[in-house]
DNA sequence: TATAATAAGTTTCATATGAAACTAATTGCA
DNA sequence: TGCAATTAGTTTCATATGAAACTTATTATA
């Protein structure tokens, strides 16, 4: 107590903590993105990612586009669902294990990914464009170091 | 056409994508701070956002908490319901404008926010320590420029 | 002053979400 | 082999969320 009745309390500047700018930023960001491509394409920002991976690896399970897209599986789940519903995305079984899909896009879905993926990167590289290459640098660096750390972390 | 039948396409590669990575750890480090919070004390992330400011901030309306933790004022009009439930909130109607809430920390609280603040710094200060100084003042200055660019980048 | 426009905050409604329970298929092992 | 344990993926259920409509109070303007 530094003055009667008035205890001393921990001060957690919210605008200065490292956590809440990382939400903030990152909720900011990813939400501007997806409202480039959202309504014009009837797509979620969880259906993008789901894409995103199979574009970029085809015949993926719905368990490994969970790991790649840092989804839960319910979420996933959901995100196939309607990508397979809307044509975009085909779901085969695998012939090593029935309970596995083997998905890929459809040439629709290829369509989509084409107009989508263009924006996405274009949203990064005016972004990225803030920053000069040494930034860049330092920011890949950056992220990579926490990421570690707060895999370490949650193995405690 | 590279060859026949193959179009090309764009890669978008997720895991080097920045929003993306942004997303990821902000979700897994905002989410593994909660965790140490979330049961004990029944406490949401945004009704701890909103205890956060008025802890710093005394005395402010529901529209203040909203701008403060960049939460929309739904949400905040939910999180203060709750914690106002709770006991841990009390609200008062401003005297210059009786649609104004004047919002205070209750001692009961105080008490929360004494145990959960000193939990989030830990968590913030065991992740920063795996950067250097000279990361940290770079990581600092980078999410400002981002945020800035970010802002520009809606007000277009 | 009346009244239109705006602002603070809440409620409603439709949809999103995640934990837990579930089904079906596979694997491990006595 | 046969059965318990595990895995892939879905469904259920309770809660969270956000846009839009709403209520009440204030401000601007004719």
């Amino acid at each position: 107590m530094t003055v009667a009745g008035k205890a001393n309390h921990q001060v957690l500047e919210l605008e200065r903590f490292l956590p809440y700018r990382l939400s903030v930023l990152s909720n900011t960001v990813s939400q501007a993105i997806a409202d480039t491509y959202a309504r014009r394409f009837a797509l979620s920002i969880n259906e993008w990612r789901a894409m995103a991976v199979l574009g970029r690896y085809d015949g993926l399970s719905a368990r490994e586009v969970a790991e790649r897209t840092a989804m839960d599986k319910v979420a996933v789940s959901r995100a196939l669902a309607r990508l397979i519903a809307a044509g975009r995305v085909r779901r085969l079984v695998a012939d090593h294990d029935k309970r596995q899909s083997v998905l890929r896009l459809t040439a629709k879905g290829w369509r989509v990914y084409d107009e989508v993926a263009p924006l996405a990167l274009e949203h990064e590289r005016r972004l990225l464009a803030h920053l000069s290459a040494e930034e860049q640098r330092w920011l890949a660096r950056i992220l990579d170091t926490l990421w570690q750390a707060e895999l370490e972390e949650i193995a405690r």
